[in-house]
DNA sequence: GTTAAAGTTTGACTCAACTCTAGATGTTGA
DNA sequence: TCAACATCTAGAGTTGAGTCAAACTTTAAC
């Protein structure tokens, strides 16, 4: 099964313009091509492309999802550094999640006093509150 | 109690052209003044700036969170707007932590197959886990 | 066979969020 | 007092991640 770069942009949810820029970047690395140079995607390289969409939302620059795939080109060899990479990136989702949830309370905070403020009439309260 | 600019910049883990761009842009309300024109920090500020440091942690865009300042600045009668505005930060950051927490069973799982492979060597298994 | 839709490339442009520079002025400790 | 350092403004430059335009080619449907 092979796909157009359109397919791909529908199926992703990309525009076609990322899906290019990403493989000008080295993100997605050897997109076949027919005799006349469109792109054929496989399901290989929708794999490559749910990889890079799954560091991204890491907060993972682009920069460092190639060294990723450079290592990954590169082969065996690289393999503890692939490792490496993913036990970091292990580490840092877990502190954005509890970042975030840290950030969780801190709304809710804002949100029970503004649920209070509504309620109550907005002049009985401190002004700070409502910051 | 209050502060230089260079205080703040270490205090909030800043640089102090951040700071700086951050009140030209509106984020930061009234910071007063010396009489030769140098900027005095006030905790208050400070609690301005948590604020932002806060909601940029859940990605939410400068401009949106100029928009919260200007109807603070507005006063009471943008309660109910300041509300929904964190009402819906609520649901983001709710969301954020849902994609997190799949995020990292993905990355769990290339771990897991990072470990088996050099544990089992290189070879052995087949490529596509090595992705 | 024509034509509209979708594809190609190169290179310029955009936007957010800083980040830095230059040249001037202000502050502080020996 | 004066050297060293911090701060000021205005404006330019940078980075990351796209996004678009122009001019052209390929493909699919009729």
């Amino acid at each position: 099964m092979s796909y157009t770069i359109g397919e791909v942009a529908k199926k992703m949810n990309l525009s076609v313009h990322t899906i290019r820029y990403y493989e000008k970047e080295g993100l997605i690395p050897s997109i076949s091509r027919t005799k006349s140079g469109l792109r054929t995607f496989e399901d290989a390289d929708l794999e490559w492309i749910k990889l890079i969409e799954c560091l991204k939302a890491t907060n993972m620059p682009l920069k460092d999802i190639k060294t990723y795939i450079d290592w990954y080109i590169e082969g065996d060899s690289t393999i503890p550094k692939r490792y490496e990479m993913f036990l970091k990136r292990k580490q840092i989702v877990e502190n954005q999640i509890k970042e975030l949830q840290k950030t969780l309370t801190f709304i809710n905070f804002k949100c029970n006093y503004y649920e209070n403020a509504i309620k109550n009439g907005s002049t009985k309260m401190k002004e700070k509150l409502y910051k």
